[in-house]
DNA sequence: GCAAATTGTAATGCTCTATAACAATCCGAT
DNA sequence: ATCGGATTGTTATAGAGCATTACAATTTGC
């Protein structure tokens, strides 16, 4: 049995679970995963977001466009730099993101249930191993 | 820690070990599938190798396309279904396929090889129970 | 003060995939 | 035996996602 392959099974699991959490909003993994990153560094620039995210700078600005479009994101400008913008989740984007995050973890947390509480711990632990 | 997170890190990781092994042809995860299927099931149908890949018949198409104009597979005429096309790997198919699992399997190894062989077995049947 | 680097933006193209429509063929109920 | 429905392959089309490139505005370093 290939590595490769049966996490690419379990991915896909996990992708359900994730797709389940978020029915009826038009979120996808990088979407949901800007909003945490928006909220974790509030003001962050949008070719700094592209690094985290792992795509180019054109990525972050369509995916930055998308989310000031539905409301959930504000670029302002920053004071001590006039060529990047400063991103900011809205009131919106902050509810928005507290409900996704309580659905999503608990559809990770069901994911997670199939195994023990012992296999869980065991299982990230060598999950880390896999992926420093 | 989400599951899903982690998964996807430990994932990109293992398919950086899968483009390493396939590295000078292009093979893409869905063309190593679908060569691996049709050495396990010649004289398969184009529509149940989309089912099998989790594509559309169309996807299917363009793959087998792919394919047969580098001469990997070939369509053969069915006898008892004039609608569906045999699909088999040519002599070439089987060669690069022989060539690439090897490959593909040494690289996969490596990877798994950040785990002692008592943590591997363990991973893989928490993944088994995670994704059965 | 000026060259080089950085940031955002826009235009373009590529790849992958899904969808819908169509013809040919097979299947099953009558 | 036949006719309606299902299946298969095919084509065309569209859309999402992403990278690449080029450009203007701005900052930074020498």
């Amino acid at each position: 049995m290939h590595f490769g392959y049966a996490l690419r099974r379990a991915q896909i699991a996990a992708f359900d679970a994730f797709a389940s959490a978020t029915a009826g909003h038009p979120i996808t993994p990088p979407r949901y995963t800007a909003l945490v990153i928006l909220e974790a560094n509030p003001g962050i620039s949008q070719s700094a977001l592209g690094e985290v995210l792992g795509t180019a700078r054109s990525g972050a600005m369509m995916l930055t466009n998308w989310l000031v479009a539905r409301g959930l994101a504000e670029r302002r400008h920053r004071p001590e730099d006039a060529r990047a913008w400063g991103l900011y989740l809205t009131r919106r984007g902050k509810t928005l993101l507290g409900t996704l995050k309580r659905r999503v973890l608990d559809h990770d947390q069901r994911f997670g249930a199939k195994l023990t509480p012992a296999e869980r711990r065991e299982f990230l632990r060598l999950l880390g191993k896999l992926a420093p």
